[in-house]
DNA sequence: CTGAAAGCGCTAACAC
DNA sequence: GTGTTAGCGCTTTCAG
């Protein structure tokens, strides 16, 4: 069903039903009004949305997109980039746009998406720096990245990101304050959102007057799945000269508190694990997960929030949003 | 770019043009196709997606939907639900279509996206009975349940389910041959997928020539958040009568496992404890889960393969697809 | 082999 | 108030 097909039955013209339809109230008759209103819904009209678009030169949808990230399998398949897709979809729309996903790390499959629908904006997980650039270059509506970081100059981009420097901070602190003093921190990476972390943790553990050699504090994770429990094993073996171990993520916690278990190694007693990021597992296993609490939901319908208000140009804070942390304390880390 | 403006620039018409985008090149001289090819190249041409869809009269867009089930929270919080996303997109990308999620149980907001946008086909994940028969009769073009139920007659309309009831007898028999004889079968509901496998459960009892009475061998957990706790421990308490507990989900499993520990009874030792679905946490946990392997990512890749088979008229098969279960010894279930 | 013209469903000046 | 008309960017007869 068709304005015009509407138009003829009714004996108007078409624009006089797309005026009703848009709300244009001012300039059609009131007794005309209520007559196609009503042989709208008789009919069961529809807007075709790709038209209107067309017509109207914007297309109300906003990109998701992942660059994949490295020595990663299906990023979609951790509770964290889960969560956040939900709250991404729902705050799209609610806020009236349409949502559309993209796994890609090729630039140019990308582009040839972003302009073949017009996005209106875009919203990317995961960045690589690479083809962080060419987006930069190529694509001239505003992007909004999550856990990403800007770089200076970088114009209408933004970035929502997580307090990480001051959780990895309190966390330290607590496991210092627990009294912990030789602390190994543990992750697969040491860029990004885990170098913010890592330093954090460096920084505190200065503060406090103790040893920041690299050597000796940080153990390097081997994500590929064939490596990961190997590495788990290596670090279980070097577990004796320390009492604590602070991993980069739940994931890499709850993990690696199996493995201690497997050595006969027990948490809290023989050592303490903290992790980060409070997912679900955290509360799921045994014992329960100390850790840093982020808000994901938050995170995502931050993020659209940005996104959609700077499309309707009433957005005036800045490029940089960071959300807050809490410390979660369970039982997986004991006091010494 | 326009196809009009690269054919202005090159003094040709729009047709032919189009003609060489589309690869109609028998009707088009070589010489032409090479300076119109090297054209695109140069201004770097991107079709725009929506009007090719007006013009064609379709959209190649592919509709993901959830119907939000009851009783639960934003249902892409779970690693199912995230993994199937993650596969589906990629299986509809390579399948040279687009996708669009929309999370929603309103049938009239899920009809005017679907209509709106002119959607060639549908995935429905997490289907509610009652909104199912409206798109029925609402939608007239090829939709794939994932784990739902077809009803004799449905036209069009297609499901991938898992054989819930092959693997739920699996893994009763195995509690049998490990020599447990009181089980408790544990879900939070008992419909669709749930009833099937706690049916499956039965019927292998009975094959056993044992108790079949739901009374004895069926435990009902409360899904919502705050109630949940409260059921675990009453299982717990119940638990002496038993020596295992076979859960319709690995999320139940995991978190009964907790619940045993924090109530001092031991997994496998005191009660074994079986789980479905071969989650990552099922792994993960300690003991590492007993559980039924489904392939998620799978399930995903088949429901979009039959959809596009469809929309390109080579499908042949049925309109039900059972996808096979594994059974996965781990070491939350002992002999006894 | 190439092009003119109509049309997909809708919007938006601009007349009447 | 209501209708006419010209597009939006592309495809697709149908002539030449």
């Amino acid at each position: 069903m068709t304005i015009k097909e509407i138009a003829d039955k009714l004996g108007v013209s078409s624009t006089t039903v797309s005026n009703v339809i848009r709300g244009k109230d001012k300039q059609v008759s009131p007794a005309m009004k209520k007559k196609v209103q009503a042989a709208l819904k008789e009919f069961n009209y529809t807007p075709n949305i790709g038209a209107v678009n067309l017509a109207r030169k914007r297309s109300k949808i906003i990109g998701i997109i992942f660059f994949q990230m490295v020595n990663t399998e299906n990023g979609l398949q951790d509770p964290f980039a889960a969560e956040l897709i939900g709250s991404i979809e729902e705050t799209i729309r609610q806020a009236g746009y349409y949502m559309m996903l993209y796994i890609s790390d090729s630039i140019t499959e990308i582009m040839y998406w972003l302009t073949g629908w017009n996005m209106e904006g875009l919203i990317v997980l995961g960045s690589s720096p690479v083809s962080r650039k060419e987006l930069q270059e190529r694509f001239h509506k505003p992007v909004v990245f999550i856990d990403s970081f800007l770089s200076s100059g970088e114009q209408n981009h933004y970035n929502v990101g997580l307090d990480d420097r001051g959780g990895a901070h309190d966390m330290t602190r607590y496991l210092l304050e627990q009294g912990h003093r030789k602390i190994l921190f543990a992750a697969d990476n040491l860029t990004n959102v885990d170098a913010v972390r890592y330093n954090a943790f460096r920084s505190a553990m200065k503060d406090f007057g103790l040893n920041t050699d690299k050597e000796d504090n940080f153990f390097l994770l081997e994500p590929q799945p064939d490596k990961l429990q190997k590495s788990m094993d290596t670090l279980c073996e070097k577990i004796t000269s320390y009492t604590a171990v602070f991993c980069a993520s739940d994931y890499y916690a709850v993990k690696l508190i199996g493995s201690f278990q497997d050595h006969g190694i027990r948490v809290p007693d023989d050592v303490s694990v903290a992790g980060f990021d409070d997912n679900y597992i955290a509360e799921l296993c045994r014992p329960r997960l100390t850790t840093v609490h982020q808000d994901v939901s938050l995170k995502g319908s931050t993020a659209v929030r940005i996104l959609t208000a700077v499309l309707e140009g009433r957005y005036n804070s800045g490029q940089e949003v960071l959300l807050p942390t809490k410390l979660i304390i369970r039982d997986s880390v004991r006091r010494i």
